[in-house]
DNA sequence: AAATGAACCTGTTTGC
DNA sequence: TGCAAACAGGTTCATT
């Protein structure tokens, strides 16, 4: 579940909250990312109010100092990890976890449950942090050496640029008895896949998820891959509806909700060829599949 | 080296 | 009705 906040009538400002349960895997951390860099690029972080020492990790020594004064350029993005470019030595580096949300408020809103971060902006604006279940972490990492830090030294590609290939998911599949799902989600192979689109790329590719990723063919990789690619262009068109929607004038929220074939359909009937699609749990995890399509 | 499972955390749903 | 167990999933750590 997401919350954004943007003017909506003159110089006030409204939260709005999606209903839908949303986990923040690639395509929700970028129209996060999209969302704050619309809102808050070339604003001045004038105070920081930390209700917290720690998240999933401490909080960075003298955060609140460190930050006091700086001024974002532009909000990026790194697998699910979003990255602030300041105008000092540092970069702040945020994963919003399972449950983490931003929300670009009026500075004079009262703070919501579970809120353990404001950052004051220039323009009666705050960035909000809000994490119940604190799984998030941050960290504030030199600028010109972020990517080296362990968060970052391992990281597989981005899933949407040229280097996610055919031949580079089959290479990578190559030495694995894992089943594919797991190798799919693994975030030294490629970034952003979290279960939900691991299950929808893999349904749309009619692959079993429970292959053993060295028994997955090169013309498979290519669908896997394509999939992949699609799923989450999608997913992210689909988010991307919700800001643009969020600013039309009279306010009202519109939230597109992305539609999921597999994904908690389980009993329910299989899109392309109607049997039921089946929950198995997978490492832990719920993995949803059509018995049918996915061989 | 690779695979598996636990841990972190809390609100919601399910089951007895 | 009430309470407890199961469940949700991103990442790291410990164990096999």
């Amino acid at each position: 579940m997401f919350t954004y906040g943007a003017a909506s009538n003159g110089e006030r400002l409204l939260p709005v909250t999606a209903m839908e349960v949303w986990l923040p895997e690639l395509p929700e951390v970028e129209v996060v990312r999209s969302g704050l860099d619309t809102l808050i690029r070339n604003r001045r972080i004038r105070q920081v109010q930390l209700y917290r020492r720690a998240l999933r990790y401490p909080l960075p020594a003298g955060m609140a100092e460190r930050l006091r004064g700086l001024t974002v350029l532009a909000v990026e993005r790194r697998g699910k990890y979003l990255l602030f470019r300041l105008d000092g030595s540092e970069i702040l580096v945020w994963h919003l976890g399972m449950t983490g949300q931003f929300h670009v408020l009026a500075e004079s809103d009262s703070p919501g449950r579970h809120e353990h971060a404001v950052f004051v902006l220039d323009g009666g604006l705050s960035l909000r942090y809000r994490d119940m279940r604190r799984f998030g972490y941050a960290g504030l990492l030199p600028a010109d050496a972020w990517q080296r830090h362990p968060w970052f030294a391992g990281l597989g590609p981005e899933p949407l640029q040229e280097g996610f290939d055919d031949a580079y998911l089959y290479g990578r599949c190559h030495s694995r008895a894992a089943p594919v799902k797991q190798v799919l989600m693994d975030a030294a192979v490629v970034v952003g896949i979290g279960n939900i689109y691991a299950c929808e790329a893999l349904f749309r590719a009619s692959i079993d998820p429970f292959l053993p990723a060295h028994h997955l063919a090169l013309l498979q990789a290519g669908a896997l891959v394509k999939a992949v690619k699609d799923v989450l262009r999608e997913a992210i068109a689909a988010g991307g509806s919700t800001i643009s929607d969020f600013v039309r004038a009279d306010g009202r929220p519109g939230y597109f909700h992305h539609a999921f074939t597999v994904y908690q359909r389980q009993g329910q009937p299989c899109v392309r060829c109607g049997s039921p699609i089946l929950r198995r749990l997978q490492s832990g995890r719920g993995t949803f599949y059509c018995s049918g399509c996915q061989r």
